[in-house]
RNA sequence: CGGGGCGUAGCGCAGUCCGGUAGCGCAUCUGGUUUGGGACCAGAGGGCCGAAGGUUCGAAUCCUUUCGCCCCGACCA
């Protein structure tokens, strides 16, 4: 390809709505162009590369035999009135309708597509296990998109799904992809940490989500390098101290505490550290008020929480509702003298001696409260996040956090949806039986821009040969006729030997072009100047590390061909 | 949805407080000189100042409304 006949706009300075790395290369250097807030158009560089990752993807999940597939993007709401996520997922579903009022969602995600087609199209348990997949659109009416593709509106995924006769069935595709993952990352030159994941709404067993380390991850893993133990904060778990403090028991007394509020004043006020008083937080789960007692250095963990209360909505709950359960405004609720509410305690509460809590009425606290004496334990549950330093659960060292963008996530997903859709094939006995399902996305759009965030430097991309658009950047730097004609001679030889080359052509001053090269970020760029004109001698260059080589016009393409193989390696 | 910031040429920005009909850098086009790390000279094109309404003799600038974008939070297979 010719530069000078090529959609390529570069851009010299950062544009002003970037701010992460990856969102400001690929619109610098080509890849995207906004559409609007959360959608992209890719230009024909920034989709050479994405491509190049659904190809590999594509690769890896044929070498399991997983089969390609492609599903509407117009999906009929009466499928996901079926599956009851119409009015669970509704707000994260662009819901349309067409001229006949009929309901449509553009898919957010393809469970019930795929689940509807494998129903009408296997019987027998003699047909499973099948993974089918498929590289498509999804779209997602997010809160607030951000980072570029990172979080959009309207982004690629593959999402693939396994069907199995029995929960032995599921482990092994389940092993498959995660197996698969593990190659299709590694392909991509991405370093991905694998993490126990929280099943979200997605229901389901065992889940683990393949993470990027990185600054702008949205995700907080909590890691442990003795044991290997890696979790997303929203799920993971730490050891705690079984023992009880050894003070003596006090006998429970009302403090004043004027318009003293949150943890922050209560340990300036009793001169205490923050772990000395009992957090009471009062939620709404679908619609009953919930108290959540826990450590006041702690924080209550929704995820945890939710899951515990095996509910669907889980919101803090306003001033007034406050007001009625506990008879006290805000920052006053506590366990001890309220009757009224459900109360949840975290594992550690039993543990407390003498602590501070609010007496539920304004502005007097508790001080001296016991578990057992001054409250029940009616409900006990681990609702806390765990953080950096806590120790690990498996082996109990201490454990660290890191930041992680989620690329890719697996599933086992049980029977939520082959039940709910009532899918059934025959078993081996001719019983009527439903396939458990597994559910496998890889965020295809993402994994580009997290390639790019783990390759590149001050002056632009560096890209792993495998996701690079183009191999070679061949860089003309000729006057006359002859000179270009030259070139042109380099280009023809090297796009004859099969490599992939994108040929700066353009009447521009060298600065300019290697400053581009440098921008764009091609493995590999050969320099063709006075040098070859009088020497015959190309200058190679490695982006990745800067090396430099000579070659002659005869030896070029091994040369050039023996670099690429040694550069990731 | 809450809090903060911002919409002026393709991109990055100044001008807004203090009203007088729009400017800088880069990019683009023409001609010429240059050519191994973002060259130089001369010339040119390009903007209803996000939109609507209002105040005023006169609005990018003041007032009201509205739309959009970015950041933090809530949210998030």
């Amino acid at each position: 390809m010719k530069l000078s006949k090529y959609i390529l706009p570069t851009l010299k300075e950062d544009p002003s709505d970037a701010f992460v790395t990856s969102h400001k290369l690929m619109i610098r250097a080509g890849l995207v162009r906004k559409e609007t807030a959360g959608t992209y158009a890719y230009l024909p560089f920034g989709l050479k590369a994405l491509r190049k990752i659904s190809d590999i993807v594509r690769d890896e999940m044929d070498k399991t035999g997983a089969m390609e597939c492609l599903m509407p993007e117009l999906t009929s709401a009466d499928l996901w009135k079926e599956s009851g996520r119409w009015d669970k997922m509704g707000p994260i579903m662009f819901q349309i309708k067409d001229r006949n009022a009929l309901e449509y969602a553009l898919g957010p995600t393809h469970e019930e597509a795929f689940t509807n087609m494998i129903r009408s199209t296997i019987t027998s348990y003699k047909e499973l296990p099948v993974n089918v997949y498929q590289i498509n659109t999804k779209f997602r009416d997010e809160i607030r998109p951000r980072f570029g593709v990172i979080r959009s509106k309207e982004f690629i995924m593959k999402d693939a799904y396994s069907f199995d006769i029995d929960q032995a069935g599921l482990d092994v595709s389940y092993d498959k992809m995660a197996e698969a993952y593990t190659n299709i990352f590694k392909r991509c030159g991405l370093t991905t940490i694998p993490v126990k994941a929280d099943t979200g709404d997605m229901g389901g067993s065992a889940s683990e989500e393949f993470m990027v380390a990185s600054e702008v991850g949205e995700e907080t893993l909590l890691l442990c390098d003795k044991c290997g133990y890696r979790a997303n904060q929203e799920r993971a778990s730490h050891k705690r101290n079984s023992s009880k403090k050894t003070e003596t028991p006090c006998a429970m007394e009302e403090v004043s505490t004027p318009d003293i509020k949150t943890i922050e004043q209560l340990s300036e006020f009793f001169s205490c550290d923050a772990s000395s008083f009992l957090k009471s937080i009062i939620y709404i789960a679908d619609g009953e008020p919930v108290m959540a007692i826990v450590a006041g250095d702690r924080e209550v963990n929704d995820v945890k929480l939710k899951n515990h209360l095996k509910c669907v909505n889980l919101d803090l709950a306003d001033d007034r509702t406050i007001f009625e359960v506990t008879g006290a405004p805000v920052g006053f609720a506590g366990p001890a003298g309220n009757d009224k509410i459900r109360k949840i305690f975290d594992l550690d509460i039993k543990n407390t001696v003498n602590a501070i809590t609010g007496a539920n009425k304004k502005d007097i606290h508790f001080k001296n409260v016991n578990p057992g004496k001054d409250f029940i334990i009616s409900e006990e549950a681990d609702i806390i996040s765990s953080n950096e330093g806590d120790k690990c659960p498996d082996c109990s060292s201490e454990m660290y956090v890191k930041k992680g963008l989620e690329v890719g996530h697996i599933f086992k997903l049980g029977y939520k949806y082959t039940e709910a859709m009532n899918v059934t094939v025959l078993d081996q006995n001719g019983k009527t039986v439903h396939p458990i399902m597994g559910c496998y996305g890889i965020g295809v759009t993402r994994t580009l821009a997290a390639v790019i965030e783990q390759h590149n430097d001050e002056n632009g991309l560096k890209w792993p040969i495998s996701v690079a658009p183009y191999q070679v950047h061949l860089v003309g730097l000729g006057k006359g006729e002859d000179e270009l004609t030259k070139i042109e001679e380099i280009y023809n030889l090297l796009i004859k030997s099969g490599l992939d080359v994108l040929y700066d052509d353009r009447k521009l001053s060298p600065g300019i072009k290697f400053a581009n090269a440098d921008l764009i970020g091609l493995p590999v760029r050969v320099t063709i100047g006075k040098n070859y004109f009088n020497d015959n001698k190309i200058e190679i260059t490695v982006r990745k590390n800067s090396e430099k080589s000579e070659t002659s016009k005869e030896n070029l393409i091994n040369s050039v061909k023996s670099i690429l193989e040694s550069i990731d390696k």
